[in-house]
DNA sequence: CTATGTGAAACGGTTCACAGCA
DNA sequence: TGCTGTGAACCGTTTCACATAG
């Protein structure tokens, strides 16, 4: 089974190759991929082994073929509906982010307190009042949500979505959700990250851990190695 | 000089200890602040290692302490300036968010292309015209920014920032960013994000490879050992 | 006893380096 | 000569397990 760097990666992989293609490049060597990607050759070669795919020496890899494979390991059968908690100022931008670029995933339900937010629809998703949510849940066959609330309602709407069989969330809010070890949590919190940004920035430090003193950008205006 | 791994959970450790404290409990045990974070003891007492602050085996470390100790090795010393570029509805969503939670980061300065936008001030920050945005960023001493455009012009924009001393920057694009060595660059693909989220959701399978066949979370309400 | 601090072991992920092949 | 596929080495991180202290 794919673990969850692998998944990324392949994700971040199938994008590039769907741009490659859309540029009119048929084939893809693994060099060419990683460039893109920002990691290394072998790195994309191992990656690609967990697919099942392999791709020729002398041409490299097919990119559509390579782009069905990974679909056929990451993507769900049919599209996917997302229930999104919160539909405020970051739920509204992510409305506007999926339901723009079409892919197989759909937020179908949105859900929030505020009764000015409640009925209206936005970027062709309704927006439901919080205690709907078990009935719109149950009804859309939603299976994953994005977390879009204040953190201190975090837990308690977790819980509810736990109790009707949510098994994936994408945790926008700062608070570390206690959940089953089925069910799987992505945490992006905003705040923390933009905090570590700044502390990298500011030592002008690789995140390895190597010093580096440069301190105008006008020297090496590449990737790293 | 701290990992990037230890720096981000010593972040999110400080958020726990300030509500810690706010709820009027002075100290606090290893176990405790690992089941907050959602990390092992083990791991909470090797981050603080990293900061050189020892705690008590009788009572465990005082919170105030902690928390003044990892500010000093995290924080910048005075209120830090950060650049966004792109207004559009993410970006509007992120000035909200970090300009009403008010820590040592500020957002100072937005950039967008859009006139409609461009000279109006919303969240406490002002609006500029993409033209501007060499000279802002020098006058305003920016150096960590986040990236909310297109993919398309992100790397265009990337070069603009380098040329002007960014070493740090928040990339919400999906585009992979080339840049010099001593550049800090935290990616938030919140796209691939999702359909990883989907995925593991979809397989019921824990991100370690297990594979768990619970279907229903009226089982375990608690989170993993 | 229960908690911390920490050397040492275990783990997982990445990279190396080379065999095999067009 | 390039490239791919992959066992083996490497390296950073996490966990274990125990010495130490109240």
């Amino acid at each position: 089974m794919l673990r969850h760097r692998v998944i990324q990666r392949l994700i971040i992989y199938r994008r590039i190759l769907q741009d490659w293609l859309a540029d009119g490049r048929p084939r893809i060597y693994s060099h060419e991929l990683a460039a893109q990607a920002g990691v290394t050759a072998a790195q994309v070669r191992r990656d690609i082994m967990a697919v099942d795919y392999a791709g020729s020496p002398a041409r490299g890899y097919d990119a559509a073929e390579l782009i069905e494979r990974i679909g056929a390991m990451v993507d769900a059968p049919e599209t996917e509906p997302i229930g999104l908690i919160g539909a405020g100022q970051l739920g509204q931008a992510l409305m506007a982010h999926f339901n723009r670029h079409a892919g197989k995933l759909r937020i179908v339900a949105a859900f929030d307190t505020d009764p000015e937010r409640v009925g209206r629809v936005r970027h062709g998703c309704r927006c439901y009042a919080a205690d709907d949510l078990e009935e719109v849940v149950i009804k859309e066959h939603i299976h994953t949500a994005i977390l879009a609330v204040p953190g201190e309602a975090a837990q308690a709407v977790t819980d509810r979505l736990l109790a009707v069989g949510i098994s994936g969330i994408l945790n926008f809010t700062p608070t570390h959700l206690h959940v089953p070890p089925h069910v799987y949590v992505e945490n992006v919190d905003i705040g923390s990250l933009l905090e570590k940004v700044a502390y990298f920035a500011r030592s002008h430090v690789d995140p390895k851990g190597v010093v580096q003193c440069a301190v105008n950008a006008t020297t090496s205006p590449s990737a790293p190695a």
